[in-house]
Formats: structure tokens, C-alpha cells, sequence
DNA sequence: GTGCAAACGCAACAATGTTGCATTATATGT
DNA sequence: ACATATAATGCAACATTGTTGCGTTTGCAC
């Protein structure tokens, strides 16, 4: 492992055992730009259980160390929280754009907060998903 | 049928047949008022082939007749979308709900349309998904 | 190093996605 | 109203992902 020290330290945070099939997961993910699709997440674990993956997927998205970006895409994407999600508070103010070219999915922060309320509802999160042409595929 | 000629008509107007099964599938699809998990829709369609099904919601989808409404539940929801979606244009402004205590998600039109924009790229189309608690649940 | 709790791997099953092909229903022209 | 071309349906079959139980292995605290 060794240049994965922080990763360690991310689980152990979490009341997680830094185990290496986690290690392995995450790093896959943080090698990435954009959120990675879940069959890539499978293809490049090779030799990997599909239970455990499943089941590690499970404990990284309740700890708030990974979360699903939502798209109109059939497959689910995965991408690491910013730095202060947890358990309880999983919010993320920034937008996922999927391109419409290249299929690829980005988390993008957004500027300014987006205030939003629905009358007679509460709101505890939001998240929004934004399809359109990246900067590469606007050519 | 009889009741259904608006939804004969909402179909031909997309160059679709108005076949029974459509008009079965749409008719439970806006009995609800808010969108209906997969699950139910099928559970409503007794005797109903699976793949009919499949292949319903693809061509409802494609003509922009129905949208999926993009939820952190692990089920794909879908509901009827506004009367000028077209296979091209499918935007919608308006906010998935989803309440965190019954789960059901609803489509709710935003008062002001929300305007974002993201450098480099270009957007297409924008979807909000907010969690909270609906007015029934809130107390 | 030992022991306990957590994580893993395997087996098995469920739900949904997806395709090909033969049969049936719909829309169109007469 | 009827025949016809075309689109939709149903069946079979297989792929992918979700999900649980249970015995074995691993990580971590002492």
C-alpha cells in the first residue's frame, strides 16, 4: 500500500477497518477526474467478489465517503465526498453533469448556493443533475 | 376504454400506435399523484408481460410521454411529464421530492426557473432532486 | 501473539435489463 | 368493411446487479 496512508486515516475516521479490498476501491475512484460508472468500478477490480464490492460500496455510501451522483444514465456512478460529509449530514452542494457526448460524469461545485424551498415541505438535501456538452465534447 | 381517448390522442400525436397496453401503462401512471416506483407499476399490471413492460417504458421515455424522476432511492420512479416534452426537448424545471419518511417522491414545478450555468460547459437540461419531509410527514 | 469483532468469499436466489424471433394487433388505403 | 404493411407483443433465453446467510479470514486492540 504505502502511498496510501490518508485513505487509511479516512476509514479509520469512520470507525472503519482499512482494509485492503476498501483501500483498493477508493483508490480507483480517486485516480479518477470524473465519477466512475459501476461496471468500470467492477471491471477494474478484477478478482474482486461482486458481494464484497457490493457490500463495500454499502459502508463507503453510509459514511458518507462516497456518494452517488444521480443521472438519467441506466448505471449508477460513484465519486468521494467532499471532506466533511458523514454519516448523518450527506450533503453536496455541487451539481453532476453528465455530457451527453462522451457520456462521462463530473462533479462540479456550484458557485453560488442555490436557495430553493417548496411550500409546506422541508428540505434536507439537494442535489442536482445537469446534462449538456463538456467542455472537451462542445467543441 | 372509453375514458382514455386523451391518452389515444397524446399517443398518435407522437406517432405512436395507441395500443391497450400504452394506454394501461399511462392510465395507472396518472391515476398517481406522484411518480410510481417500478415496482408498483408492475404490481399494477397483473398479467402483464415483463418485457412489454421494458419495452412500454422505453418508447413512453423516448417520446417524451413519461420521464424518470432521479432519486437517491434505489428504485427508478417515473411519472408523466409536462404537456410540451417532445423526443428532442425533454427539460423540466421542475424538483423531484423525495420524503425521507414515506418515500414518495413527487414532482413539484419551481416558481422561479432556476438559472445555472457552468463554465466551458453548455447545459441542456437540468434536474433537481430534493429530499425532506413532505407536508403530510413533516408535523 | 491472542482473541474478538468486522470483513470477506462463496453459494444461492431475486429483480431488472436486454435481445431475437414468431405471433398478434393497429393504422392505412381501398 | 376488408386486406395489407408495419409496429407491438409474448415467449424464451441470457446478462447484470441487488441481496442474504454462513463459514472462514483478516484487522485491530490488548
Amino acid at each position: 500500500m504505502g502511498e496510501n496512508n490518508d485513505l487509511v486515516e479516512l476509514l479509520r475516521n469512520r470507525k472503519l477497518k482499512a482494509t485492503s479490498k476498501r483501500i483498493e476501491v477508493l483508490d480507483i475512484i480517486r485516480k479518477r477526474s470524473s465519477a466512475i460508472p459501476y461496471s468500470a468500478l467492477q471491471a477494474a477490480l478484477k478478482g474482486f467478489d461482486r458481494v464484497t464490492l457490493y457490500r463495500t460500496i454499502q459502508s463507503l455510501l453510509e459514511n458518507g465517503i462516497i456518494h452517488k451522483a444521480l443521472t438519467e444514465e441506466n448505471e449508477t456512478f460513484y465519486a468521494l465526498c467532499s471532506s466533511n460529509c458523514t454519516s448523518v449530514t450527506h450533503i453536496h452542494e455541487h451539481i453532476h453533469f453528465t455530457c451527453i457526448e462522451c457520456h462521462g460524469v463530473t462533479c462540479v461545485e456550484s458557485l453560488n448556493p442555490i436557495q430553493l424551498s417548496i411550500p409546506g415541505h422541508s428540505i434536507e438535501n439537494l442535489e442536482i443533475a445537469a446534462r449538456g456538452r463538456c467542455a472537451t465534447c462542445k467543441i
